[in-house]
DNA sequence: GATTATACATACCGACGTGTATGAATTTTA
DNA sequence: TAAAATTCATACACGTCGGTATGTATAATC
């Protein structure tokens, strides 16, 4: 019973879906084919047919979501003349209100940090694909380190690489705290707070 | 062939750290039984007669290795009355350095961390363990806090509880850059920078 | 409108992994 | 020293999951 070419672009979003709910909920190995077919009334067959294996779902799941995400992301800073580190901070209050906002990426997100064993078939696949979007946000965050230092809202004496992992650590840590649930103040608290104690001890006097 | 006592305690010890092995190198859930076992020359048979399934073995890892990185904890804390801020990012980066040095407690913080999908048997389990160190940790250094702050140390108007987040999130952000080798500065320089530029926010002047 | 390619469903195989039942050799115990 | 308990090894039963081979209805193509 062949379907029409919207009607299977739709199925494989379904299967896309499907697959990352169940990643989701009970964690990439215990998830099978037969159980995200049938989630959406289809068989393994169906499955088969657009993905050869489980770690070609996840590959597809990451180029998927991390480029929406990434897309979102730049959008949201201003130009470099216009830059204070505010702006830094709020782009990092709404990166995050955007994990908590939309539920696809709370999941995604949930599901590559907290549900999903580096095995080697999926290391060598995705990991690369990781690496690639932490670098890209540890250069924008070094790049505006970097403009605000020459701007001279950063003391000259500051080492600007050293600062930059302080806070990627500290976006890192409140998102793992959000993500596991075990924070006792909220991430924008968090961030907010951190990144301006930080900012207070590297900003140049007035 | 019966074993006397002594081996047979022997044999429980080196199941044990086979199955952490494993757990480390290629996750919990694709690790078997018989894989653990021929590891150390012996049959599923073994394994099976000590531990009765997975999470039985994961649980045991978890009250041995968690019971002995607490005890080392606590030893390393001066008393309340001659605490200064200096001790708690000392006693950070000796916890640190602690996981860093023993090869046995790295394998296993990294198995926890990053080797164990949450499923439902093993979060019962075992997440309630984890929760209780957590907030062993979180405790501690929230006292830490609230010594310095009725010493004087801290300004009056700063919430502790605010602070206490900040810093528990940058530790756990520095240990899972460190874990994930996803870091172009390491722990030590993240924490002792971190926490003094916090310090510096929230101490008074003098 | 006949052919071909697509979009699945169905059926099946084989490998593997969990768990158990049983056996055998010692050690402990009484 | 005989009985009983311990410490494993061996063997097997069972379900499950990944993967494939095949069938089939229908859409696309010409």
């Amino acid at each position: 019973m062949r379907r029409t070419k919207e009607d299977a672009e739709q199925t494989k979003e379904s299967i896309l879906l499907s697959a990352m709910n169940l990643f989701y909920e009970k964690g990439y190995s215990k998830t099978t084919f037969d159980e995200i077919a049938k989630r959406i009334n289809l068989t393994k067959g169906a499955v088969y047919w657009y993905f050869r294996n489980k770690p070609d779902i996840v590959a597809a799941l990451i180029n998927r979501y991390v480029r929406e995400f990434l897309e979102k992301q730049v959008q949201t800073l201003p130009a470099d003349k216009d830059l204070t580190f505010d702006d830094l901070i709020n782009f990092v209050l709404r990166n995050g209100r955007f994990i908590q906002k939309d539920e696809r990426i709370y999941k995604f997100v949930f599901f590559v940090s907290c549900q999903m064993e580096w095995s080697e078939a999926i290391l060598t696949k995705i990991s690369p694909m990781i690496e690639e979007t932490k670098k890209y946000s540890r250069n924008l965050y070094y790049h505006c380190l970097e403009v605000l230092q020459q701007k001279g809202e950063i003391k000259k004496d500051v080492d600007i690489k050293v600062v930059n992992e302080i806070l990627i650590t500290m976006y890192g840590g409140a998102l793992e705290a959000f993500l596991t649930k075990r924070a006792d103040v909220d991430f924008d608290t968090v961030i907010k707070n951190g990144f301006n104690l930080i900012y207070d001890g590297i900003k140049t006097e007035r």
